[in-house]
DNA sequence: TTGCGGTTTAACCATATGGTTAAACTATTT
DNA sequence: AAATAGTTTAACCATATGGTTAAACCGCAA
């Protein structure tokens, strides 16, 4: 029977590899290399590179809008849940630092693929964070803005540091500040204090 | 004499194919296919690959970092001088959509040489936002906020809507509400609507 | 017209790359 | 011990890819 975990050996090369260079730029070698294992026995796992890819990105795309998705706890007051929202996102991107980066890349490549593929994913039917704003609205709880947008703002707040991290520490150590990677908890709080600043609430 | 542009040509190809696929996934043929001309030309002009693709990534991050570090008219209250920051940022965002993904990949991939060639890079020396706020900071003019962790916040707002604008379009068409390339107006417009309620200050 | 320098091309070359094949290995069953 | 079925490997193969070469082309000065 199947040894020793090769394939999930096989799968967290591959995502390294796919994640860093992308579909044309990954080459089947070094995630044979990175999986210690060789070329055949790659291609006896998965048939050809696009199947391969297809395993990661697809697991990728599925944790990604997942987590992106659920915006939960109905009963608690619409700044908490963004809070809350706030904080399984840094989580998120803490583990997976890359994902984003790597979605969208390829994404941009090739939009039909990923059309088809969202489309035939299961859709989220749980609470989300557009209708609940919309609530919000409604009952006066919080100023009027444009839910899309806002949503926008919080996905650039929560992303973008992690996306940006190599090119924002040369930055920074070019002029003579620090920058250490435990910042993580700062800017999660300067996300809250942003989203609390602009909905007129306050933090906890 | 060197013909009609070529070397031009070749650049603009070149900055297209590296810019979607990066160093490794791009292919010389298909930079030669976008530029009408065969690959010993390409190899005429740029003698190989990484020649090439350093002179495409050098003038994107020369380009870059100007316009990242750039914050003129001291003469002017704080937030106008962010405002116009912004809409500095959304100009040459909306021109080089790529260019920051591109940037940020490639360092990621590279950071070694990165540092060398930021190393070698001429140094900004007009005004910049980090002491401009430290400054408006001490005058009470705006509240007490970490100057760097409020950079990342600004430039997160404004370049990862540009970023994810594939990811975004995405899931706003499975939700049934709708998406408009104009909406970068929009998007700029709460964009300094965030800083203003940041701030404490008002728009305009 | 010829000669000259820079430009462009077709034809190559060596290696890298995705993929295949057949044999060898290994654990389990009979 | 032999048969069986899944796993792993070395040796290949065809094509793609980065790069080179030598010849052809082209405008222009002598």
């Amino acid at each position: 029977m199947k040894d020793s975990g090769t394939e999930e050996r096989i799968l967290e090369a591959a995502k390294e590899v796919f994640m860093m260079y992308g579909l044309y730029g990954a080459r089947m070698q070094d995630i044979a290399d990175k999986a210690n294992i060789n070329k055949a026995l790659l291609h006896y796992y998965f048939r050809n590179k696009e199947k391969l890819f297809d395993a990661v990105f697809d697991g990728a795309l599925s944790k990604y809008f997942e987590q992106m998705t659920i915006f939960g706890e109905t009963s608690l007051p619409i700044e908490q849940r963004i809070y809350t929202y706030i904080d399984g996102m840094f989580e998120f991107l803490s583990e997976y630092p890359q994902m984003s980066m790597f979605i969208i890349k390829e994404i941009s490549i090739n939009p039909e693929l990923f059309h088809q593929k969202v489309a035939s994913m299961k859709i989220y039917k749980g609470p989300t964070l557009i209708p609940a704003l919309m609530e919000s609205m409604n009952k006066k709880e919080i100023p009027e803005i444009d839910p899309l947008v806002f949503l926008l703002n919080l996905h650039s707040l929560c992303t973008y540091p992690f996306l940006a991290s190599p090119i924002f520490k040369t930055i920074v150590a070019k002029s003579k500040l620090e920058w250490k990677d435990e910042n993580h908890l700062k800017i999660k709080h300067s996300v809250k204090e942003f989203v609390a600043f602009r909905l007129q609430k306050t933090l906890n």
